[in-house]
Parts: C-alpha cells; structure tokens; sequence
DNA sequence: TCACAAATGATAGTATTACTATTATTTATA
DNA sequence: TATAAATAATAGTAATACTATCATTTGTGA
C-alpha cells in the first residue's frame, strides 16, 4: 500500500511548493541531509545545488533564502508531529493516557514508520534538535509570525495546553508547560550530546527512554 | 565609591582582552546595544566600526569574527550572572530561601544597579534572550566546549543544581531542572513579547514578576 | 624629552555568500 | 507536434567576512 500523504504547509514560506514536482522534493531531501550534516551556517544553496546536480536558480525558485527554506523543514516537522499525535491520541478517552502519548511521540517521532520517502525523519529530527531555535530568533519574527508562520508549532502547544487542562481542570500555566515540555525534549537531546552537565540524560543508548521517563517524573508533579 | 568589577573570562574568546582598553570596552558597549537593535545576522563588524568611529580591521584585533563577540558577549552575562548569584546567596542558610533568590535573579538581573558602565545591562539581557541559544547551536560547540567557552553556563546549572539537591535529595534530575529554569526564563520574556500563545505570561507590564511567580510554582510543584 | 614600541587608523584587496538576470535546453501537455 | 512550463547553464552584482600593508598616534621608560 503506497500511502500518499502530503503535508500541507503555509504558501508563504516558498515561492513554487516543493512537494509538487520531483525537483522539490530532492530539493526538501538533500536540504535535510546537508543541513544536518553541515550545520546552518555552513549550509548555503550553491553547497545544495552541487550535491544534488541541480543549479543555485533553480532552487531559488522555490525557496526565497535559506532561512525560509529552514523554517519550511521545521514546519514541516511541526506539522507531522501535530499529524502523529493526531493519530496516535484519537481514540484515547483518558487525558493522562493521552499526555503519555504526546510524550512518547515527542521523544520518539524520528523511529516511526518513515511515512514520506523524500524526508529522512531521522536527519530532520536532528535539523530540528539542532536549528529549530533559529527559526524563530531573529529580527522577522513578528513579521513572520504575522504571516502565520508559526501557527504549526502554536498548535502542538494548543493541543498539548488542552490535555493539561483536562487533567488539570483551572492549571494555571498550560500553555507554558505545553511549550516547556516540546522544548525540553529537544534541548536535552542536545545537552546530552553536546553539553553533558547541563542536564542528566546520559550520552550512551537508551537516551530516548531516558529523556521519556524524564518528562513523565516532570509531569507527574506538575499534574499532581 | 567606584567600584572596579572586572569579569573574567576565558582567554580563548578573544584575541586581545576587551576589557583592557579603551577601544576594547567600546567593542563591547557598542556590540550589545547594535546586537540588540539590529538582531544578530544583520549585525557585522563593518557596521560596528562605523557606529564606533573605529575601524573593521581595528575590532577584528580583538575578536576573530562575530560569533567569537557574541559568545563573548553571553559568557559575561553568565558571568555575572553567577557574580550577583554568590553576593545575593552568600550568608543564607536555607535552601529553599536560596532557590527563590537565585529565581528572582534570574528574572531581574538586569535591573540591578549597573556595575559596568560599559555594559548596559538591560540590553545584554536582551540580546542574551534573542541570540544566546546561536552561541552553542553550532556544528562548532563539541571544539568550542572543549576549550572551556561554556563553563559560565555550566557553574549557573552546577551551583543551581546543588541548591535542589539541598533542598531535595535524591532528587534525580538536578542539572536538568536547574538548565531548565534558566531556559524558561529567557524564554517566556520572548514568547511573552513576540509568540504570546506559546505562554501564559502577558505581554504587558509586570512580565518580571509573572515569570518569578511562574518559576516558584513549578519549583514548588517540582520539589514539593 | 627623546626614542621606541604598541595600538590604532586608513586603505586596499580577496574569497565567499547571497542573491538576480538572461538565454538555452529539456520536458510535459493539449 | 507545437507550445508552454520547468530547469539548466552561465554570468554578473552587492554585500560579507575576512587579511595585509603601511601610516599615524599614543604611551612608556631611560
């Protein structure tokens, strides 16, 4: 069975939408790998257009700059987790079940079953531990948030907030818990590999697990 | 009285000790207040030689590109963060009573008598709540972190992270809990200002003191 | 106060980046 | 099979991120 998902993002961020022709899509592959394996910075769209036998005006075509092209990836990743959870947490009645799911698709996105054969979830799930911050640091954000930009990753929060709230009937931070807990799962990965004592995940196997159980101790006292 | 503060910092961060000399302490004056108004990736030293009356080749004598300064920059903040962090704690007994000082420093530091006069400290902040996540979101860090750029950050979670294990033995995720709160912090002041529904902190007037209470509650909630 | 070194300024230059423009060629489609 | 659309090939520009060189100013110790 060839399930074909695609996942729709704002217009905004791209000028012709990549998941509509094959050029895109080996535009949104290559630009996950490279981008994992080179860092932002080092990331530039002549680097792109060599490795994947194309030119730099063709991919300007699509993307107006690199930055856009990175929060097109990172949309892209926001949404799929949105899609996930959606999923995974349909039929699920009990609020504290379905927050232990979020979690666990939180921490564990990147080992599903890979849904879409132009992103390697793993490589974007790293882009995204990595650079994801970026995205929304800068000098734009207002603008940029204005254009809805951001409204996948709003929507992880609202639903995560929601679920708090079930749970917790008047708890009086859901949505910065919501943020918190998104937040967590990516940045301890981060420590784990890059900055060890700034947090306790340790840096051998079993991290997901680790990072898991970590945000469920932080739950069960705050929801207690 | 005029006190003479000099914070210092790993040698490895420049190229000529900034504070050191006139030209140097205007670097740094002008640095955070361009930083803060232009953003990071607008910011160059081109720019900064301009609006100093100085020159690029002059700057680039003391640090070897942007995001040496930046990571500069930050390093003073956590260093002084944890300055005011020991003065404020010093003859307190209780554990407790030290975590709600180091939480309102956290959230008010830069309100604080200004102990620099090259260093505005509020801008500092600012720009250490905009750009501070770029400084160690680099293909670079693992090197950078070798050379020992981080350990400011690092001292902060380690001195926070005894205080909870004081107040909680056994407690098992100090470094976790205490990088974590330093994060929200700075976090919630910009989603507070630019992406308000991934908090519940208000954008108006009062944001030091609804973070404080915000952190208190999940302290207590977390060490109860 | 002279001589010397150190710091800074002035100027120029290079490689790379981040694009834009133009024309040629290939591919899809009616 | 003609035509439009997409892509490739190529060239070019302005800005960025530096490096190099030499001139000038400033500080210092004899």
């Amino acid at each position: 069975m060839a399930v074909n998902i695609s996942i729709s993002l704002n217009p905004g961020l791209y000028l012709k939408d990549p998941q509509q022709s094959e050029l895109g899509k080996r535009i949104i592959k290559h630009s996950i790998l490279m981008i994992d394996e080179l860092g932002f910075e080092l990331f530039n769209f002549k680097k792109l257009a060599e490795e994947m036998k194309s030119t730099e005006a063709s991919i300007y075509r699509y993307f107006e700059n690199k930055h856009l092209l990175l929060t097109y990836l990172v949309s892209w990743y926001w949404e799929w987790l949105n899609y996930m959870i959606q999923i995974k947490t349909f039929n699920i009645d009990d609020p504290k079940k379905k927050l232990e799911i979020i979690i666990h698709t939180f921490v564990s996105i990147s080992e599903e079953n890979p849904t879409i054969d132009y992103v390697n979830e793993s490589s974007l799930h790293n882009v995204v531990i990595s650079e994801s911050t970026k995205v929304y640091h800068t000098k734009g954000v207002d603008e940029e948030n204005n254009k809805g930009f951001f409204l996948n990753y709003k929507e992880i929060v609202s639903t995560v907030a929601e679920v708090i709230l079930e749970i917790k009937p008047g708890f009086p931070y859901p949505h910065a818990l919501a943020s918190n807990l998104y937040e967590m799962t990516n940045n301890h990965f981060y420590f784990a590999d890059h900055l060890p004592r700034l947090t306790d995940i340790g840096n051998k196997g079993g991290q997901n697990e680790e990072v898991e159980k970590m945000l469920l101790f932080f739950i069960n006292k705050m929801l207690a």
